[in-house]
DNA sequence: CACTAAACTATTTTT
DNA sequence: TAGTTTAGTG
């Protein structure tokens, strides 16, 4: 019928064609082809149903899973050209629901203009609240634990649909009612300052649909990818985007893994899948099931070890029985090292091995970990061996100082409503302005806002630097004149007469000249690092790229698609609008909306040939021929918090079940080759050094793993009070020493002969990314 | 009142 | 290690 169907098994297919009425719950194992099977479903629903893109909403939970199923749909449909999938309502949850907010949103009070507050501004609110309330007599810890433990509250409480009206009413201990009482103050602030967090675009987004679910009544089918990742609020998103045209009523596709879900942290409930499956049973909904156990990525010894490690749980679970596609079947190797260093050494150097038989690149390798600051020891190590290897972090160019110094610079040269965002380049640039001053200004804006104005900080700036305002000390009154300069003549450039992009990167050289941002950053960082200016002025110029190189999003999607329109009073226009207005600025304002809803973080040079280093949250969805999964210690993976004897029972085994969820995703990356190891001792920070045992998740039956012995340093067994790390030294630095240890077999007696490496070249490409549509099919056919 | 230098302390995962 | 908090100085 289609082509693209042909290319699914039964059980792909049964999913992709089930009928358009009902819901629809996919159990989709690792490697077993999700994406394939519900970008083919959304096709089919387009081409064999009919349904008009605009009417169907695909939500998905990382900003990269859009972005896959959008270019897997662009192959997919590329001979339908009647279909016109760019209309599709796709992105991630926030995405979808802050374009929802855009234009619905001033039906629940909501300033058409806000801005989204990134997680730094939303610390720096919360700072904020908990000091206004210590100044009210409030007794309250500001430390930066303790902002975390109130952002946690907060956080949980909105995920829950609980605003601080909604909260109930604690019982005895009289804390909760100081979390309850900031959590109000920062919603204060938020409103203050006219932005939303990242909690509230779904919050929000709930409250309004509640109230107004005909804003979205022509939904005619939602699906939801990843669903396990869910929390409670989504998942009331999914239950409203459905359950509102009658014509299409309670058409639902989710697909998901109850045994890949790791974000229970962040207020995900797998059970989500059980709990729809009620709901809609309730309501008489139709509610079929299927499961994809044909896995195409591992071989089967890796499944097995994966399966054996999940039948662990505490919690109840299906059992999996997924079939491998895989000829060879290498056995999944287990050794331990005496200390982390060791463990690295003992890691790269299987690399090198690997490397050097030509039978994989550096590029097949991922080293997994539980968290990032564990990737340190290996780094060095990789280092120090030459090996060149990538760290992928979520956000951390986004993280960077410059980066975020711009990112301010270009908020002020976009709005002069930013507060947050101006406070910050005052911060910076204005020497002698300390917290007096800058709440002397603050309190300025406030007033304008109170005022029920927009609120000008350009403005009140002027008024500063003509000596309107008393208790700004002369020096700092000069740097305000500074600052006006940059953003005034920022604004200038963006109004030349020049192309779109001459006129960004104009604006963006003439603020990293006029706050002479590279040297005092490579100042700050002089002692730590060799040559701190190349580093900024990458950073900046990838920046740059970004910003100049950024298309501007379809914001129209929304804006014709519902009949609903003539119910609604259409979204005002946002009175932020400066005097003087272009095409630059605009696709400015829009580069600043989209960086940390929209914008893909970049995975570092998806080419290089490098071995991969990230944690196992952030592997979620990717693949790797071979694997490493190290520090499989307890305290590590299961993680300190999830030994903590202080939880009760219930609590502790969900969190263990979490943990084992984590390695489970972890070794179900692997393709072909999985590296398991723990060390017996962590060298670490100035806390001093921690005797490490073997994970609880490593006790398996016989047969599941091969341990290499051979791993074990030869020697005394170590002297735990004696300072290991001279000991590490001495062992990397002396190569006699370094003879005597035998480290891992070499690969050739590992692998035999079944595995040639022309043989393994074939499907030993690297990360899913690069495979992209046209591989995988091809790959599976065969 | 702001700035600097020394002291401290906490290390998960992220839209 | 690095980011933040503090105490002491100008």
């Amino acid at each position: 019928m289609y082509q693209f169907l042909d290319d699914l098994n039964a059980d792909q297919r049964a999913a992709a064609t089930a009928p358009l009425d009902g819901v629809l719950l996919v159990l989709a194992g690792p490697g077993t082809g999700k994406t394939k099977v519900i970008t083919a479903r959304v096709a089919y629903l387009m081409l064999h149903y009919k349904l008009p893109p605009e009417d169907i909403v695909v939500a998905t939970f990382t900003k990269k899973a859009a972005n896959e199923m959008v270019e897997r749909l662009d192959v997919l449909l590329a001979q339908f050209p009647e279909v016109d999938h760019k209309k599709l309502m796709i992105g991630t949850f926030h995405s979808i629901c802050v374009r929802i907010l855009r234009r619905y949103g001033r039906l629940i009070g909501l300033n058409s203009g806000f801005k989204i507050a990134d997680e730094a501004d939303s610390r720096h609110l919360v700072k904020k609240a908990v000091k206004t309330l210590s100044q009210e007599g409030v007794d309250l810890a500001s430390k930066e634990q303790d902002v975390k433990s109130y952002k946690n509250y907060i956080s949980s409480h909105k995920n829950k649909a609980q605003l601080p009206d909604d909260v109930p009413s604690a019982k005895s201990a009289n804390h909760r009612n100081k979390y309850l009482d900031i959590y109000r103050e920062y919603q204060e602030e938020l409103l203050r300052n006219n932005v939303i967090d990242f909690d509230d675009c779904l919050l929000l987004t709930h409250t309004l649909l509640k109230k107004h679910p005909y804003c979205m009544g022509r939904v005619k089918h939602v699906l939801v990818d990843e669903f396990q990742d869910t929390n409670a609020v989504q998942l009331g998103l999914v239950y409203m985007l459905s359950g509102y045209n009658e014509s299409h009523l309670h058409n639902v596709t989710v697909v998901g893994d109850p045994d890949q879900s790791i974000y229970g942290f962040r207020n995900a409930e797998a059970e989500n899948f059980f709990r729809m499956e009620d709901y809609y049973r309730q309501k008489g909904v139709t509610v079929s099931k299927v499961s994809l156990t044909q896995n195409y990525r591992s071989t089967s010894n890796i499944l097995n070890l994966a399966e054996q490690l999940m039948g662990q749980q505490f919690g109840k679970r299906e059992q999996k029985k997924l079939k491998s596609n895989k000829k060879v079947n290498l056995p999944v190797e287990l050794f331990s090292s005496a200390d982390n260093k060791v463990e690295a050494i003992s890691i790269s150097k299987k690399i090198k091995e690997l490397v050097d038989g030509a039978v994989f690149r550096c590029s097949d390798v991922a080293i997994l970990l539980r968290a990032g600051f564990l990737s340190r020891v290996i780094e060095q190590e990789l280092i120090h061996s030459n090996l060149p290897y990538q760290v992928v972090h979520g956000r951390s160019f986004w993280e960077n100082k410059e980066i975020r110094l711009m990112m301010n610079f270009m908020r002020a040269v976009a709005s002069d409503m930013d507060w947050l965002g101006y406070s910050r380049c005052l911060e910076f640039h204005v020497a002698g302005l300390g917290p007096k001053s800058m709440q002397i200004i603050e309190d300025l804006f406030m007033e304008q806002r109170a005022h029920n104005e927009p609120g000008n900080v350009l403005a009140i700036l002027e008024g500063i630097a003509e000596g309107r305002v008393k208790g700004i000390m002369a020096k700092s009154v000069a740097g305000i004149k500074e600052v006006l300069d940059i953003i005034k003549s920022s604004r200038k450039l963006l109004l030349d007469d020049k192309t779109e992009q001459e006129q960004l990167s104009t604006m963006f050289n003439n603020i990293v000249t006029k706050t002479k941002l590279v040297s005092i950053i490579a100042k700050e960082r002089a002692d730590k690092h060799d040559s701190p200016e190349e580093e900024i002025e990458a950073n900046l110029n990838e920046l740059q790229n970004q910003l100049v190189s950024f298309n501007i999003q379809e914001e129209t999607l929304l804006q014709d698609a519902y009949e609903t329109e003539d119910l609604i009073e259409v979204a005002d226009e946002s009175f932020d609008a400066l005097a003087e207005t272009s095409a630059s600025l605009d696709k400015l304002t829009q580069f600043l909306d989209s960086v940390y809803l929209y914008e893909e973080t970049k995975d570092a040079k998806k080419t290089a040939p490098k071995i991969t280093i990230t944690t196992v949250h952030g592997s979620k969805g990717l693949e790797w021929p071979v694997v490493f999964v190290p520090a499989l210690c307890d305290g590590i993976l299961p993680s300190q918090y999830a030994l903590n004897t202080s939880l009760d029972e219930a609590k502790r085994q969900a969190a263990l079940d979490e943990e084992r969820r984590c390695m489970y995703v972890a070794v179900t990356r692997a393709k072909e080759r999985l590296f398991l190891s723990y060390h017996h001792r962590a060298l670490g920070f100035s806390m001093g050094d921690q005797a490490k045992t073997k994970s609880r998740f490593l006790n398996l039956p016989k047969g599941f793993v091969q341990s290499s012995k051979a791993a074990m340093l030869k020697g005394p067994p170590l002297n735990l009070s004696q300072p290991t790390s001279r000991f590490a030294n001495v062992m990397r630095s002396s190569p006699s020493l370094n003879t005597t240890y035998k480290g891992f077999q070499p690969a050739s007696k590992l692998t035999g002969n079944a595995f040639t490496p022309e043989g393994l070249t074939k499907i030993s490409k690297p990360t899913k990314k690069r495979l992209g549509m046209g591989r995988p099919l091809r790959f599976l056919k065969k």
